[in-house]
DNA sequence: GGGATAATATCAAAGCTCGAATATTATATC
DNA sequence: GATATAATATTCGAGCTTTGATATTATCCC
């Protein structure tokens, strides 16, 4: 390695509280992904995978382009993982009745089955999200995640027209 | 799109300050990191690129392994970011002169001036992160961010040996 | 009805990310 | 010194993600 000004360790200096808000952001979630990744891998279903079947849980019979606006990922994106959940056989996609072009994604009941496995495996996670936090500053850091998340790239997307 | 019940808008009920915090967590970060890769495309830099750039900047002479336990992504991925950024010649690698098998990155005047620039731009994203926050409010969202990132998956790695 | 516009889904290319495996070089142990 | 262990870098395969492009189907407007 450099054997040079030796960089801080992690929380340490600009590894730490100190850093760049926005690289403690990416940090955070970084490592949560990876947790979450860890904690499902043996199910064979990935955090992404795992996003989709939740919210296809608790909204069946939407789409590609439904998925991909709440997920704040691209249709393309959710165009994969559902392919992938198809193979899997835990998803089904079925034509829409009147509109012609959509396909309407539901779980199977294996898709069902795992979810109730994986989501014990996620939820079993959450304390570690929490370390340390007070009632009140656990609403602090849930309004400023929401409102980070709520500027949009581009702010003029319009969520189910109808 | 499906007609059953309607999910939420983004920021009202589950996909708001309701949600779960590591679904919050996601959408934050996803938020940011695609308003910064906006920021940054036209400089043909990508937002990896931009943190390893950084990186380097601050402490030149770093191997790869070294910036894979600084940013917590495998050595892999780095291999993958480094290679692209020796491509567009932002970076140059030379070999210890010791130790064998380490390459050492450095920047390039080239990746030095695209630095500056490319720090600019997301700079500019700042005001957007700190989105009404009392001094107080951010030390909290500091604190958080800091701990949830620094419990590693395998909680035993060891940073800079010596 | 017919043509323009928009929405949906998908393909392709590029890049990021990980787990697994491999080759090379240091270091530790005997 | 010889062998075992560890660290570094890389290749491979799979999956996620984006931008750009294309085909198909609805919808809007005249």
């Amino acid at each position: 390695m450099g054997d040079n000004p030796s960089p801080p360790a992690a929380g340490e200096g600009k590894r730490g509280t100190e850093g760049h808000l926005g690289y403690l952001l990416r940090q955070a979630a970084t490592a949560y992904r990876q947790r979450m990744e860890k904690a499902l891998a043996d199910l064979g279903v990935t955090a992404p995978q795992f996003t989709l079947l939740t919210m296809l849980n608790a909204y069946p019979g939407l789409s590609g382009a439904d998925l991909a606006r709440i997920a704040l990922v691209t249709p393309q994106t959710v165009s994969v993982i559902l392919a992938n959940l198809e193979r899997a056989n835990l998803i089904r996609r079925t034509p829409h009745g009147r509109h012609g072009r959509i396909l309407q994604a539901a779980l199977t009941p294996a898709g069902q089955q795992l979810l109730i496995e994986a989501r014990e495996r996620v939820h079993a996670l959450d304390p570690g999200l929490r370390a340390g936090l007070t009632p009140r500053d656990e609403a602090v850091v849930r309004q400023w995640l929401a409102t980070v998340a709520q500027i949009s790239p581009d702010e003029d997307f319009q969520l189910f027209s109808r």
